[in-house]
DNA sequence: CGACAATGAAAAA
DNA sequence: TTTTCCTTGTCGC
């Protein structure tokens, strides 16, 4: 389930788990990153870091430009599992495994897993647009983008240099939650528009690294409050959109809508969400 | 057991 | 705009 609060969510677990001081052991049973496992065995990790779906983790020397990062990216598919010692024997889909005494964490599935320098991965963050989730992030940048651009506003929230972090299901809810039709143009997004998304973004996005799920319902809109069965979401939390077509809106109780927008399912509730 | 979908994004065309 | 890559769970036959 990657999106920014995975990925924020897994910095903090790796640094919990593995960053004791002591060294790793590091392999990739799968095969594809053997000769960077190799490089980093018997190595301590000393940082983790995260923007938006991007997860840092430094090996070496936590001097500047000496640090080796691994670079990871889950993209659609990837996931982490945690466990206890021992590990485990492998699958052969376990493209990254790091274990010491204590525990142990396999990655399986990432569109990338590379290592790279303190330039390379400055070269990353250079690309990416602000994240809700980093206390660096400037909001006005994204604004800046958002309010010129002729682009639809559910594109350019799922635009990583825009915008890092959201995904296709924190697009669809922010939007509901606000009563934006995910088709109105960037431009026409006000400034006060955009910082009640930015803002409830930052709680939206720090309640799902809490919580490790997305809950976007309001307590007053769930299903109990609504006199309605409970709902369990095959993702995992509660929302009001996302994933939910045809089926009635918590709030007008209409029709749920969907459609392809930018290469994703797009999720919107016509009658909340007026053009 | 094959087809297909899924919270992503880069490369190719 | 289309194709490609990565994995796993589910569904239908």
């Amino acid at each position: 389930m990657p999106e920014g609060h995975t990925i924020h969510r897994l910095a903090k677990d790796y640094a919990e788990a593995f960053v004791t001081g002591d060294p790793l052991r590091v392999t990739s049973p799968q095969g594809k990153f053997t000769d960077a496992a190799a490089l980093l065995d018997r190595t301590a990790l000393h940082t983790t870091d995260a923007h938006g779906k991007h997860l840092f983790l430094g090996f070496g020397d936590p001097g500047p430009e000496h640090t080796d990062w691994v670079h990871i990216h889950l993209g659609l598919f990837g996931k982490v599992t945690f466990g206890p010692a021992p590990a485990p024997p492998p699958t052969d889909t376990v493209r990254l495994r790091l274990a010491d005494d204590a525990s142990y964490v396999d990655l399986r599935g990432p569109t990338t897993c590379t290592l790279i320098t303190d330039g390379e991965k400055r070269a990353v963050h250079d690309r990416l647009g602000p994240d809700p989730l980093r206390p660096d992030a400037d909001p006005a940048h994204a604004y800046r983008r958002i309010s010129r651009s002729r682009t639809t506003i559910a594109a350019l929230l799922m635009d990583q240099k825009i915008i890092a972090g959201v995904g296709n299901v924190y697009r669809a809810e922010v939007l509901f939650r606000h009563g934006i039709d995910p088709y109105r143009a960037g431009r026409d997004i006000r400034p006060a528009q955009w910082d009640a998304i930015w803002a409830d973004l930052v709680a939206l996005m720090r309640e799902g690294v809490r919580d490790n799920r997305i809950d976007t319902v309001r307590p007053e809109h769930t299903p109990e409050a609504m006199g309605r069965p409970p709902r369990v979401d095959d993702h995992g939390g509660e929302v009001y959109v996302y994933r939910r077509a045809n089926l009635p809106c918590h709030i007008c109780g209409g029709e749920i809508r969907t459609a392809g927008l930018a290469a994703r399912n797009l999720f919107w509730c016509p009658a909340c969400q007026r053009p």
